[in-house]
DNA sequence: TCCTTGATGTCAGCTACTGACATCACCTTC
DNA sequence: GAAGGTGATGTCAGTAGCTGACATCAAGGA
């Protein structure tokens, strides 16, 4: 445990989830973080902005996919098919690491201070489809529209995929549930006039 | 400035919104937000349970609205409009304020922490709208998806009533950005089937 | 007048996070 | 192979957000 063992940012971001598992998040400091991984908590914020950019490390890596997976979409894909397309394309990302997926999700959801984190993280993602929806040519507001309700699937999808017992593939979850939204928002008439039909129920999928 | 003045919370509030204006907001110490209100930095924590909660404490008033909105919405109206009608809902409420609103847009859009803190009380309102739906025999997860789609739009439209300088009522740019939402998911054909046509670029509304 | 109650103050302490500077292992260069 | 440079790490002191425990004070009722 030496004082230059490699991988020091892999040594922190395993001590860390072992240690949220095993006390809890808040209950664990990072000071004990850093002494379990035989570092010092002023390294730890050299390797991580603050305490729980630890668990969302690997969003650049989904940022950079989901980019480049929509620049190199056909350029006769529509935009919602490009966003759909770069969603799905994170899936074996996930796949991998379906446990490590399951567990990192348990922590987020129970602690606010995490959910903010990953909310903002997925806004990020948003932000950086729409960029590249822009570089296609979509104008605004559409390029924005469509990225948010991208993730919006996503969200959804990905909780399912999560609490899934069957584990069935991230990216056929994310297949329906951009049908889902399809038929939610294909639903009624234009919203400037009045609505014509009585809400026509939407066929849930068995869950 | 005694002890017992009335309305501690405004007062909190008021010279928190001032100080933040005056020399930024991670320039302003919640000991200094005190003082200026007449009070101590434990009291303040008795009010806000953080710092930057003090700018987001209307987010349980909106949530009232927009699920008392929904919940009384006729019954024929189809999910995504009465989500629709409870956003709108809180138009006249942003309305009253509106050079509050953008001040306060301002400081958010600036900091890291703030937007993290608007994304969760972006999110809460959507489980709101969620749950008032399934209290309206939506199923999952059309109800989470369409409360989703829903502060989509919201975000993106608000977005824009903050920087339009007709001062267009907030309320229309919600509608046109839900025509918005509905072209652009309307445009392709099922995402599980190859999509049959290319791409129809969305008219964007004038900007 | 006393007592209860709720709002506020005081104080001590923890933890996340930062700046400044020292130290150490390794690599290059002569 | 000694000297010096470079980048990763350690040390230390300090700030600010936030909390628990307990004291104090104003107001209203018995």
């Amino acid at each position: 445990m030496g004082r230059w063992e490699p991988n020091a940012r892999g040594r922190l971001e395993e001590a860390a989830m072992n240690l949220f598992q095993e006390r809890g998040y808040d209950r664990t400091t990072v000071e004990e973080i850093a002494a379990r991984a035989g570092l010092t908590e002023r390294t730890f914020f050299r390797y991580f902005a603050d305490k729980r950019e630890v668990l969302f490390w690997g969003a650049g890596e989904l940022r950079k996919l989901i980019v480049s997976t929509i620049v190199e979409a056909p350029e006769e894909t529509s935009p919602l098919d490009a966003v759909a397309a770069a969603l799905e394309a994170t899936a074996p990302v996930f796949k991998e690491r379906r446990e490590y997926a399951r567990a990192r999700q348990a922590l987020i959801v129970a602690h606010t201070d995490l959910r903010e984190r990953e909310l903002i993280k997925l806004a990020g993602l948003a932000s950086a489809a729409a960029d590249a929806l822009r570089g296609r040519g979509v104008t605004e507001p559409a390029a924005s529209l469509t990225a948010e309700a991208g993730i919006a699937v996503f969200k959804v999808a990905f909780e399912r995929w999560v609490g899934d017992p069957k584990s069935q593939d991230l990216s056929r979850h994310i297949r329906t549930t951009l049908d889902e939204l399809k038929a939610v928002t294909a639903s009624t008439g234009t919203s400037t006039a009045n609505p014509r039909q009585p809400a026509k129920r939407a066929k849930a999928p068995r869950r």
